[in-house]
Order: structure tokens, then C-alpha cells, then sequence
DNA sequence: CAAATATTAAATGTAAGACATATGAAATCT
DNA sequence: AGATTTCATATGTCTTACATTTAATATTTG
């Protein structure tokens, strides 16, 4: 058979290429199983070690799982949403912070995305969704929070609410959204006039939510960024005022 | 020094798993050269077979990059919005045709994104962005479209439009939905009257862009969705219906 | 002296072989 | 029939060796 590759790149990368072809062009099936290692490196012609690493690479991206032992192997995965989730968030995560991308410009795709899930929630939304986002607002009203546990729960707030929709499609992409933002959101300090502000508005959003009202729910995702917006100017300009009357 | 690992895994997943940590964490920056195979194979206590493809398994998620020769080595690397879209691109796909996630489902979050960017994108799109638009609405007109083709211009439609709000995280994040359905799309027929209907809203939609009109454009956006929902229900209950009286 | 050339050292890329370990299936023994 | 042992097969890991790339250094040469 002697598959043939692309060059110019490494022989691992070649080959995970190739067969990562096969299985998004659907050539592999969910749960089939690739040949052996030794099969595969008869087939591409190179070391077994070359072959592992290919393997390797396809399994970081979740393409494959392995299994020890006489019917083991190399299996195409199933991607789960949790896993493909799960590698959103740390890309993400990385985009934002490597790339200098501006509070500004990450909190505004937050919320339009959020936005596009509010109706669909305010429609959809069962009562767990409306009692977990209380449960949430409640914790955020404690006294001796953190501001890393605020953001927590603010997360999960937020997570409730676009679950509520009711579309795994969307909590999959508003995930890596709302999850990268953490880390910017870490920078910022949360005075308690500022709490009691986000929680006021996250009431008003959950009780636009329970009431089915989705341009209601809307317009207090608008004024709740706004809100951040404001909060995260202050805090940047009086920092960079600091370092720069040195 | 010799770093502590999670057991109960391969090596080299923990080992890509803690250099990944180092990664996310900022311990590591940006271009910044990991040790030497070699040294990472004293540090972590195992041989350099091994250490390869934990850095395989972080290449794959574009973490690293590697040089060979004399001041070689791996390199983190600064992920940029091409690489992780790409990477989103094929896994959104594969998450949609492995879970078997429902044409109404993905159209739905698809939408609904969309209209999350057409308020920003009336406000702030270029005159080229408006072209692209037109320039597509022009294609799709054309009579002899194969409805792979028509399939193509539609995505690059919608990419003008939501490269048209100006936010690159908006951007990424939507790519993954817009992309990812275009295999699902390409099941659909397109007779010439519903490619009309379609072209029609195009139309509105790039004239509410360009004259600014956010609601009209996420009205625009909204009917484009029942349209092609409609017709996507007509289709399958159509195909089912065929093999369901065998 | 300066420029072209050759050497060298350090790193990754690849190969080959060996052994360790896990695991299901078949053979064997109660 | 059921428990136990053996065995074959596959991945996981280690070792050693060599190929290749690349930049820095040394050497030669005009």
C-alpha cells in the first residue's frame, strides 16, 4: 500500500497529517482501529519510534486513544464536547494573553457572544439553570470574598445562563469565550460598590431569564458590560498613571 | 531539579502535560527556549525517546515550535489567531459529525453567533468588507454553481460579515461555528429557487450592513436562518421519507 | 586585513533492537 | 464448568547509533 505524504516537514508530522486526513474525511470510523505501530511503520516505511510520534501528535489533539495489551492499539476517538472543551479553553487562554489582545476587545466578543445566547435562554432554560445562576449571585454577595472566587462564580454565572440555550453547540464555542477571560479578569480589583453593581445587574439578568424576557436579558448583558467595561478603564488608566509619573 | 509528574498516565503525557502547565501558567514565555532533549530527559528521568513525544504531543497543539541545528531546540511558541483557528476548525467538524449533532442544532448556534456580530459589524465594517459581500452575492447569482461552490461563497459571505465587526476574537471564535457546518451544508440541494430566496436575503443583509442598520441586518440574519431551516427540514424529511417506505 | 572556505560542535530527526508491561484469549488443570 | 496458567500481541520505555541541520569558529586565501 505505501501511502504517500507530503514533504518538506518531519516524517512524524507527515504521517499524522495522513492519517488525520483519513479520519476527518471519515476514511477512519469512531472507535476503528488503526493498524499496529509496527504495521504502520511497514506501511509508511520508517522506525517505529517515527510512528509513535504521530501517534503522539494525534492523540494530543484528541483524534486517538491508545490501549495496552493484545487487542490494543491505536482507536479513532470519539471527540467529546468536554474534551474538545477542554483544548478551547487552553487555546484560547494562550490566544489572548500571547497575542496582547486588549481587555476591551476580549469583553466585548464575551458579551456579544453571551448576548446571542440570551434569547435562546430566556426561551429554553429549565429551573436548575435559574437556580444555579441564584445560587451563584448569592455566593457573589458574601463578604470576605476573594476576588479570584467573585470571578469564579461571576463564570459560572455566566455559564448557566448560555447552558440554558440549550445548545451544546453554543456552550461549546461560549466556553472558550467566557473561560479565557478569567486571567483578564483576574487583573482587576472588585471594590464592593463595584460587586454590588455586577450583582445588581446579574439579578436583573436572571430574573429577565426566568421571566422568558430575552431583550431584557439582552439589555442587562449590554449594561453589564458596559459596567466591566467602565471597571476595567479605571483600574487600567489609574495603573498606568502610577507607572508613569515615575 | 528532577519536576514531580501525575502519575497514572504515559510518561510523556505527563511530561507534555507539565511543560504545558509551565506554558499556561507564564512560567515559560513566549520564544523562549525549552532545555535540550537531552537535558529534559536528565530533569524528568527518562530517555530522550520519551521527552520527544511529550514535545511532539505539544507541537501538535501549536504549544512549541522546533529548530534543529546547532542553536536549535524548542521554542514556545506564540499561537496566532490562523494556527488556532485552523486547529478549532477541524475539531469543531469532527465534534459536530462524530456526536451526530443535529443540522437544527448547529444551523441554530450558528445564527445565533452571527447575529451576536451584525450590530458591530454595521458600525464598524470597511467598504471592503461590504465588497467581499457583494462580491459574493454576485457568485452565488451565477447559473452554472455546482452547490459546493455555492456552499463555498456562502461561508465567505458570513466571514465578511463577521470580520466586519473588527474583533478578531469574534472572529476566531466564529470561524469554528461557520466553517464546521459547511460539511453538513453540502448535504443540502440547492434548487434555483431557494438559492433566489437566499440571494434575496443576502441582499438586505449586506444593505442593512452597509447602511449601518445593526437590527435590520440581525432581522436579515434571522430570516436567513428560517429560510434555510425550512429548507433543510423539507430535504431530510423528504430523504427519510424515501428510505423510511422501503 | 578581509573575505571566502572548511571545520566543528550542538541540536534535532530517524533507525534498530531490546526489554517491560498490560491484556485478552486460549490452553490447562482442577 | 469454573478457576488457573500460559501465551501471543500490542503498547510503553530505554539504549545506542547515525544522519542532518545550523551557527559559530577556525582556517585558508586573495
Amino acid at each position: 500500500m505505501k501511502s504517500k505524504l507530503v514533504p518538506s516537514a518531519d516524517l512524524s508530522a507527515q504521517i499524522a497529517a495522513n492519517i488525520r486526513d483519513a479520519i476527518v474525511s471519515g476514511a477512519l470510523i469512531v472507535d476503528e482501529r488503526l493498524p499496529s505501530e509496527a504495521e504502520l511503520s511497514l506501511k509508511f516505511n520508517v522506525s517505529r519510534a517515527t510512528v509513535r510520534e504521530a501517534l503522539k501528535r494525534l492523540a494530543a489533539q484528541s483524534l486517538i486513544r491508545t490501549q495496552r495489551g493484545a487487542t490494543g492499539g491505536a482507536f479513532v476517538n470519539r471527540i467529546s464536547f468536554e474534551a474538545a472543551q477542554a483544548q478551547q479553553i487552553t487555546t484560547s487562554t494562550l490566544l489572548l494573553s500571547m497575542n496582547d489582545v486588549s481587555f476591551e476587545t476580549a469583553c466585548e466578543a464575551r458579551y456579544a457572544l453571551e448576548r446571542a445566547c440570551a434569547p435562546l435562554s430566556s426561551e429554553r432554560r429549565k429551573q436548575y439553570h435559574i437556580n444555579a445562576m441564584r445560587d451563584e449571585i448569592k455566593v457573589q454577595g458574601e463578604a470576605n470574598l476573594t476576588d479570584e472566587e467573585f470571578c469564579a462564580s461571576d463564570v459560572a454565572f455566566h455559564r448557566a445562563l448560555v447552558d440554558g440555550a440549550g445548545n451544546p453547540v453554543l456552550s461549546y464555542q461560549l466556553a472558550g469565550a467566557v473561560e479565557a477571560m478569567q486571567p483578564l479578569m483576574n487583573m482587576i480589583t472588585f471594590t464592593a460598590r463595584s460587586r454590588d453593581a455586577i450583582i445588581a445587574l446579574h439579578i436583573s439578568i436572571a430574573d429577565a431569564i426566568e421571566a422568558g424576557d430575552g431583550a431584557a436579558a439582552s439589555a442587562g448583558l449590554t449594561a453589564l458590560e458596559a459596567e466591566t467595561q467602565a471597571l476595567a478603564h479605571r483600574i487600567f488608566a489609574q495603573r498606568s498613571g502610577n507607572t508613569a509619573q515615575v
